[in-house]
DNA sequence: CCTTGAATCTGTAGCCACTACAGGTTCTAG
DNA sequence: CTAGAACCTGTAGTGGCTACAGATTCAAGG
């Protein structure tokens, strides 16, 4: 009853797994927290915070290692410049993959509509296209 | 120099590494080719076009399992209906993952042009923001 | 025929970001 | 005091490769 959090609360709090933060612990994203006599984990608002950062930084698709620089950035003060260059360039790659995918979706629906027009169970032209040179 | 290629030469016609081909084999996805004497793997025309088909089907974002699937299929004369029922189904995950990923490419440009207004080197926006309750 | 060096062989470990156990200990409510 | 929920550590698995290390085999040139 005091102003610290179990793992499982702090799990609850911010929807991050238990054995996810446990693994950001290991890893070194989280720092290691308090104990209690018998070894469990007491975490503040602090680590509550941090960890909400990391969620959401990775709900935005940045890597761990993404996420890792962006808190030494915030951790030093964060000149927004910098910030914004790394936003810019994972947008960037984002971007990217939105483009892949959508010439991949592409293909695909060009592929299953050729499938429609064939009768009943003749040699299927979307195999045939694949096994094709 | 007769009719089968080395794991190179498949590797270089079929733009799929070396290792990967080697992978493909040890997970059951293409079949134990012919060996010479000495070891060394001999491939032919079927497994040739059967190493395109995979690659072909990893390039419209088909997952390995998938690939197999496909395989299967193709293999048992492939009804048109059931290939056009899987390709369908990967195609709507594909348009799931672009809708995705495009939410998520317009919260970071909104994030960014907050970034822009800020004159140098103030707290960030950005920053602030993954920080927030 | 012999040598060189490129290609190939097997087996194992690493990558990312978790997730899922197993087998034990601690905490908390009744 | 006791039951059982929550927690602990450590290890292994996921997908789809990729990257070694250290040994062997192959093809071409002399």
């Amino acid at each position: 009853m005091g102003q610290w959090l179990s793992i499982g609360a702090l799990s609850r709090a911010t929807g991050v797994k238990v054995e996810t933060i446990r693994y950001y612990e290991r890893i070194g994203l989280m720092p290691a927290p308090l104990r209690s006599e018998g070894g469990h984990r007491q975490f503040r608002e602090a680590e509550l915070r941090r960890l909400r950062f990391i969620r959401r930084a990775r709900e935005l698709g940045f890597t761990l290692d993404e996420v890792r620089e962006l808190l030494k950035l915030a951790d030093g003060g964060a000149p927004c410049a910098e910030v914004e260059v790394m936003a810019r360039a994972h947008l960037t790659g984002v971007r990217e993959r939105i483009a892949d995918l959508q010439r991949l979706a592409e293909s695909l629906a060009h592929l299953t509509r050729r499938c429609e027009r064939v009768d009943t169970s003749a040699v299927c032209p979307l195999i045939d296209d694949l096994f094709g040179d």
